[in-house]
DNA sequence: CATGCCTATCGTAATTTTACGATTAGAAAT
DNA sequence: ATTTCTAATCGTAAAATTACGATAGGCATG
C-alpha cells in the first residue's frame, strides 16, 4: 500500500501537473501569460501599465511563473524582456492533455 | 485601459481557468482525481485507506474539488459515492485546451 | 430506541500566498 | 562620478491553504 501510494502521489507527472496548475491558479498570472502569447514578448513595465497592481506585485507573479518554468526573462538593458518558455510550455500542454485525455 | 483590464483579467474564461487550476494545484487532489478516473467512482473511506492523510483532510480536499465542480457526491447510505463530474470535466478540458492551443 | 458506521464540520496551528510601499541593485547616459 | 531608468528584493500585514484531532450528524441495523 505504501508502494501504491508512492505510485499514486509521488510520481513525477503528478508533481509536475500540480506545479504547473499552481502557477496557473491565479487570474493575474493567467492574464500575464495570455498577454505574452499575444505580444510574443514584453517588459515588466508594460504589464505594470496594463494591470492595476503595484510593480512589486507584478514582479512577484513573474517570479512565480519563472519558478514554474512557464516564462523566461532576457536582460535587455535597462529592461527585461519576458517571453513564454516554449519548451516547457509544450511540456505543460502535453501533461494537461494527458491528464484530461 | 480600465476596459482593457476588464477584458483581460475579469473575463469568464480566465476566471474559470484559474478556478480549475487552483483545484489541481495540489498533488493529493490530482491523485484523487486520477483514482476516480480509474475506479469510475469511489467512497471517501476508500481514499482514506489509500492516502496517508487524516480523514478530515481527505474530506477537505474533496470539498475543494466539489467547489470547483470537478467531482460530485451521491449519498448511498451510509457512504457517499464520489465521481468525476463529467460535464464540468469536459468544460475544464476544453478551457485548458483552448489556453494551450 | 439505542448503537454503530461513515463522513462532514469545527477549532486550531503552521505555513504559504498575495498585496503593498520602500529600498536596493545594475547598467547606460550625461 | 553622478544621475536616471527599470525591475528585483526586502519588510510587513492580511488572508488563504493545509493538516490534524475531536466532535457532531445522518442513517441503517440490532
Amino acid at each position: 500500500m505504501e508502494r501504491q501510494l508512492e505510485h499514486i502521489i509521488n510520481n513525477k507527472e503528478t508533481e509536475a501537473l500540480a506545479k504547473f496548475a499552481k502557477a496557473l491558479a491565479h487570474p493575474t498570472r493567467i492574464a500575464i501569460l495570455k498577454h505574452l502569447e499575444h505580444q510574443t514578448c514584453c517588459f515588466t513595465g508594460d504589464l505594470v501599465d496594463v494591470f492595476p497592481l503595484a510593480q512589486s506585485t507584478i514582479s512577484q507573479h513573474l517570479k512565480e511563473l519563472k519558478k514554474a518554468g512557464l516564462i523566461q526573462g532576457e536582460f535587455k538593458p535597462p529592461k527585461i524582456k519576458y517571453c513564454i518558455h516554449q519548451e516547457n510550455w509544450k511540456i505543460a500542454k502535453t501533461i494537461f492533455q494527458q491528464f484530461f485525455a
